[in-house]
DNA sequence: GCCGTTTTCGGCCCGACTGTTTTCAGTCG
């Protein structure tokens, strides 16, 4: 029973009271879920210290609930409330245009519980015989039904970063746009997107909309207004776009870039301040105070600006009543990149290729880590292809300084793949793990703190192995991970390849907190891949990093220390 | 069920679009 089993129930408990139409329960439950969800520590450990009813959102009775699942593995409150209405939510929510009352309504009147018995019933027309209910719904819960399969589904942030790039472009270039920004979860550079807004200011909304709704690469259009439109593109990806007055651009910039959970807490601030704040603006009565910029509907409040990527209520609304937020390191601060494979082992291009496109995007500095020792599958280099390699790096002066690294493994017992007589010639040593993701966290953590007390090693990369999309990093005893690296002067990377992006934001923030340094890697293995650097310094962002926690924003000479150290 | 520079009781974010009704509930974000 972890975090994520707990938030699920509590997620479950909350649609099938709002099915019942009970007032106000859902609202605290998935608050309560939403707090487990977001947890760093795990829920038995705080059990245990009895500070349960501390979490924000919990009180006294989710927390006896609670403590019910962990200890029995089960809730009775839970299993009772099943029963009474026993369909597959999770399933059917995924179904678009069906909620909680109307999964309710299907099975009072149908019987329906699962998603096959819906199609069939919509096939047969049975549907739009329910009162409330008619064939224009039954055909989109025909049509959402069919749909399921392929969605329920996110995309990676880097790979939908240019695509979004390319339809904000292409709005941009009409007339009567006057205004537009990507806003959403992108804007926050969340690590997977689940779709894509868009705001803009037109001067004729309705040639916006019917250019919008009929752009060749869209599949449906699933709602067409005058302000607000949806559409699903070919490769599935759904798109909304929402139009407001140039006077309204801050707010509805604001309520639209989210996430859902910090706007909320600002609506309450405004509550508590006797105003109202929607995506029109911030008012005090009828009289309009902010609106128009991001920064004053913040101000307004009582807040210091806070940036996209911190808005995702774990504490930045607190920390911006106070004016304590971190001065965050900005996109252009980061000036080179520590992570990368060539054509010596299982990358594509070579050194001088990898340098040239460094200078392109102009960066100051790069470390060449091909894989080395026995990770032969990715083309590992021996000891004597090492030196070679070292000597073709040190010729290199282009303006670009390349430090000399590898990528070594940890292997099951913790002991490195290469030895120290080698380690001690190269500039930068990165260690990680690419087998026995299964081991226990305990001797995870243990292989982890053993690689780090290697005197050569500096930087552990991807240290929790997770895929996004994918597989889900393995566990790790941070507190003992980030003591260690305190102590020994091992940076903890922050991958920036889109699958990875390894370690997470909660992670930096945490490690951050405890003053262990960040190293930004993307791990490319071409030269397209090394613009994912953005994408790591996104997630740095994310986790509350400034400039002097980052080694890629020392100058070369502090950097050059920090690998001698 | 939770929570408090309005409160230990009385509130709980706000608005667009759709479809089915004729004033609104449900869904979505």
């Amino acid at each position: 029973m972890n975090n994520k089993k707990i938030a699920e129930v509590l997620y479950e408990i909350a649609e099938i009271l709002e099915m019942k139409n009970v007032k106000f329960k859902p609202w605290a439950y998935r608050k309560a879920a939403q707090t487990i969800e977001s947890l760093n520590e795990d829920v038995k450990d705080i059990l245990k210290e009895g500070k349960l009813e501390e979490l924000p959102g919990i009180g006294e009775s989710i927390a006896k609930k609670i403590r019910e699942l962990i200890e029995t593995g089960k809730l009775r409150y839970y299993e009772k409330l099943k029963k009474g209405i026993p369909v597959k939510l999770a399933e059917l929510e995924k179904v678009e245009g069906l909620g909680p009352k109307r999964i309710k309504l299907l099975y009072d009147k149908l019987n329906i519980k699962d998603l096959k018995q819906l199609k069939k019933a919509a096939k047969k027309g049975k549907i739009r015989k329910i009162k409330s209910l008619g064939e224009k719904v039954e055909k989109n819960i025909l049509e959402g039904a069919e749909f399921v399969k392929k969605s329920g589904k996110r995309f990676l942030l880097g790979m939908i970063l240019g695509e979004a790039e390319e339809i904000k472009e292409l709005l941009r270039k009409r007339k009567e746009i006057t205004k537009i920004e990507l806003a959403g979860s992108l804007r926050r550079m969340k690590e997977t997107i689940g779709d894509l807004d868009i705001l803009a200011v037109s001067k004729d909304n309705k040639k916006t909309m019917d250019f919008f709704c009929g752009m060749s690469t869209v599949q449906r259009v699933l709602a067409k207004g005058n302000t607000k439109s949806s559409v699903r593109l070919k490769n599935d990806v759904h798109v909304d776009l929402r139009l407001v007055n140039e006077n309204e651009f801050g707010s509805a910039l604001q309520y639209f870039t989210g996430s859902k959970q910090h706007s909320i807490e600002l609506r309450k601030i405004a509550i508590g301040k006797k105003m109202k704040l929607s995506e029109y603006g911030l008012f005090k009565g009828k009289k309009k105070i902010a609106g128009e910029s991001e920064i004053n509907v913040y101000g307004k409040l009582g807040l210091q600006y806070i940036e996209p990527e911190l808005r995702e209520n774990i504490g930045e609304i607190e920390a911006a009543k106070k004016k304590k937020l971190p001065k965050l390191v900005k996109y252009g601060d980061v000036k080179g990149d520590l992570h990368m494979h060539t054509n010596w082992s299982d990358g594509r291009n070579t050194i001088k290729e990898m340098v040239e496109q460094t200078k392109r995007l102009g960066n100051k500095f790069i470390a060449i880590t091909d894989h080395a020792g026995d990770l032969k599958i990715a083309g590992a280099l021996s000891d004597k292809q090492i030196l070679k390699q070292m000597k073709e790096v040190n010729k290199i002066s282009d303006g670009v300084k390349v430090f000399y690294g590898l990528e070594v493994n940890i292997k099951k017992n913790g002991d490195l793949d290469v030895g120290d007589s080698i380690l001690k010639k190269v500039d930068v040593v990165i260690a990680s793990i690419h087998s026995g993701f299964r081991q226990s966290r305990d001797l995870l953590t243990k292989r982890i703190l053993k690689a780090m007390d290697n005197k050569y090693v500096k930087i552990i990369a991807h240290p929790t192995g997770r895929i996004l999309l994918g597989r889900r990093g393995y566990e790790l005893n941070f507190n003992k991970i980030f003591k260690k690296a305190m102590d020994n002067g091992v940076a903890l990377e922050v991958n920036a390849f889109p699958a990875r992006l390894d370690l997470d934001y909660l992670n930096v923030k945490n490690a951050v907190e405890n003053k262990v340094k960040i190293s930004i890697g993307t791990d490319a293995h071409n030269i397209d891949q090394l613009k994912f650097l953005k994408l790591g310094t996104s997630v740095a962002r994310r986790g509350w990093a400034e400039k002097k926690d980052i080694i890629n924003c020392f100058s070369i000479g502090k950097l050059t220390k920090f690998f001698e150290r």
